[in-house]
RNA sequence: GCGCCCGUAGCUCAGCUGGAUAGAGCAUCAGGCUUCGAACCUGAGGGUCGGGCGUUCGAAUCGCUCCGGGCGCACCA
């Protein structure tokens, strides 16, 4: 497909000289599958667009395939069988589908970033996921990738933790459990540590508005916690033991992994240098109270960045920005991407302003994906206050639910919980990704469980009925869509065997296979647009349009019937082959399993 | 007050480096299971792309402005 773009520029660029070709692609597969807008060639020309067109449409040949002026367009329409061939070749090859090989470019993904000693809540979903797929896509275009996890773990709110604990619950207390009047109506899961802490955190949160002089109790901790006081050491230790081992079981529920845990305590003694280096360059100023900041106004940012406090403590700017150098340093990255809420574009752009002025180098290279916060109808979620909806929950709720679909649809299905696993989380995961919207989500549960339409469920039944009709077309061709290996968290490319094509390929005339084969030629650059835009969904939709083009083929297009020619059914099933790969690829790339029955 | 973001069908959203008749899903209505999975498919209705002005051969897309909403604005992260 590639080599056939690559002559219809060649042919229009000696036809035009001088002229810059754009080759777009149409927005439907009976329109062809490029196009090329004849408008600024006319202006240059001084002619009428659709005359160019004409013009091109008669006197360029490309072998294979037709060139057509609809008005101002010239298209590029290959022959059917032409399209079919390309197109299988490309997705049943021993090359992964879309992908790159490596080229040595460094990104970075920073993404999910808990904070220690708080549940992981719907809001964390969004960071986990789209950094996840950010670093998929990204490794499957042939990126050296570091997947960081710039965990919460210091910070005043330790203190606050550090003081509730003390207050209210020694480690050694067995009367723990009991200490809140609501553990009791709550799931057995949350009876943990981690829950119990998060408890204590909240608790002091209410407790300290009528009184305020808890807040020095909470300064004073974090400053025993600083100058490595034992006990505050110990139980900030076993605070973060207790929690990453609760992140952990939720990363692997998400099949989520991280080449790198350093959270902000990693950093706590690179910060002097970073701050040195600050004032070495003479960007560190004197504000108002004595505090220290970095000023930005020459660089278009009226807000100066607070880099030490009245007092000489860091803040998380500083902690940042020497991830920043430490990355620096260690990666020699080309990228790095911080996916984080819309709620800190200030403090990145200040971030990525301080870093300019500090090197150069920096410029270009820093990157901060930004996306909505998810609220509840009744206002915004708060850990503090103890409002807010706990990842696992949505997770439960929408495998029960699957649960009791499967139970109506299909009650002799097999290993019904790991299915419904895969759906729940399909539908969780692929309703995240499938907007990009920088606006505030409203939490609803039937918004994020639905599992109809344009959802992670509908892409996961198109691949469940191929591998199906796979089955029952007997010999191997079942075998032939499933990975060569397990899938796992270090993978980006779903491992597959190259097939050979069947030597004919009529019977995927049909309009409805055609637009089936022009949806798959879309994956490509729908990943390239992923890497691009550092968003995933363009991938979500290409991967809905694909299932889509594959449902109407499939009601329109027989492919096991007795009256089909054995080419016809070879062919078509050739074609469901290489849709299941690409479907079982392109949800790979985003976290999603795909069963092979549902 | 200042800065950034958003406003597209009844609802939720795509489309935004200007370009073909503005697209999906949900909801509504009308059809489709004696052969491969109806978690599906086919069709219909539904739009002053928040309003206005401008740039352009051409604007949902770019600029200005107004209206409406969100977020941020130094010692939390």
């Amino acid at each position: 497909m590639e080599q056939v773009k690559a002559r219809f520029r060649t042919s229009l660029e000696s036809a035009l000289p001088d002229q810059e070709i754009l080759i777009e692609r149409p927005r439907s597969a009976d329109m062809g599958d490029f196009a090329f807008p004849c408008f600024r060639a006319a202006k240059a020309l001084g002619k009428n667009p659709a005359q160019v067109a004409q013009e091109l449409a008669s006197t360029l040949r490309i072998e294979g395939a037709e060139l057509a002026a609809t008005g101002p367009y010239l298209n590029l329409k290959l022959h059917p069988e032409v399209r079919a061939r390309l197109m299988l070749e490309a997705l049943l090859g021993a090359t992964p589908y879309g992908s790159a090989p490596a080229h040595g470019e460094t990104v970075l993904v920073e993404y999910s970033s808990p904070n220690i000693a708080k549940l992981f809540t719907i809001g964390h979903l969004r960071s986990t996921m789209i950094g996840h797929a950010l670093a998929q896509v990204n490794r499957y275009l042939g990126c050296q990738v570091q997947r960081l996890n710039h965990l919460g773990d210091w910070g005043t709110q330790f203190g606050t933790l550090l003081a509730a604990y003390k207050r209210w619950a020694e480690l050694e207390n067995p009367r723990l459990e009991n200490d809140f009047s609501w553990s009791d109506e709550i799931h057995e899961r949350r009876r943990t540590p981690l829950f119990r802490l998060f408890q204590l955190y909240v608790r002091f949160h209410q407790e300290e508005e009528s009184q305020p002089e808890m807040r020095d109790e909470a300064r004073a901790w974090f400053k025993r916690l600083e100058n490595g006081d034992p006990e505050a050491r110990r139980l900030w230790t076993w605070f973060r033991e207790v929690s990453l081992a609760e992140f952990q079981r939720i990363y692997d529920r998400l099949g989520v992994g991280f080449d790198a845990m350093d959270g902000e305590a990693f950093y706590e003694d690179k910060m002097a240098t970073a701050v040195q280096r600050l004032r070495d360059s003479g960007l560190l100023e004197e504000g108002e109270n004595g505090a220290f900041i970095v000023r930005l106004e020459d660089v278009g940012i009226q807000t100066p960045s607070l880099m030490l406090k009245a007092d000489g403590a860091t803040i998380y700017a500083t902690r940042d920005l020497a991830a920043a150098l430490y990355r620096q340093e260690t990666y020699a990255f080309d990228r790095c991407l911080y996916v984080v809420g819309s709620d800190q574009v200030l403090h990145f752009q200040q971030l990525f302003g301080v870093l300019g002025k500090l090197d150069p180098w920096f410029k270009g290279r820093m990157l901060h994906t930004p996306f909505g916060m998810i609220k509840l109808p009744e206002g915004k979620m708060s850990t503090r206050k103890g409002n807010v909806v706990f990842l696992e929950d949505v997770l439960d709720e929408a495998v029960t639910r699957v649960l009791a679909i499967i139970e109506e649809k299909n009650p002799e299905l097999p290993n019904k919980e790991a299915v419904a696993e895969m759906l729940g989380m399909g539908a969780v995961v692929f309703f995240d990704a499938l907007n990009d919207r920088v606006k505030p989500i409203t939490f609803t549960w039937d918004r994020i469980i639905a599992l109809d339409g344009d959802t992670g469920p509908y892409v996961q039944y198109a691949h469940a009925r191929i591998l199906s009709v796979l089955r029952k077309a007997g010999g191997t061709w079942a075998h032939k869509a499933r990975p060569t290996q397990p899938l796992s968290p270090a993978l980006a490319a779903v491992p597959y065997r190259a097939e050979s094509l069947p030597d004919a390929l009529d019977g995927l005339q049909d309009p409805a296979a055609q637009a089936l084969l022009f949806e798959l030629a879309g994956l490509p650059e729908a990943l390239r647009t992923v890497q691009r835009e550092n968003m995933a969904t363009a991938l979500a939709r290409q991967l809905l349009a694909i299932a889509r083009a594959f449902s109407a083929f499939y009601t329109n297009c027989p492919i096991l019937w007795t009256e089909n020619s054995p080419e016809v059914r070879d062919a078509r099933l050739a074609l469901c082959l290489a849709t299941a790969r690409a479907l079982r690829q392109g949800l790979f790339l985003m976290g999603i399993q795909a069963p092979e029955e549902m």
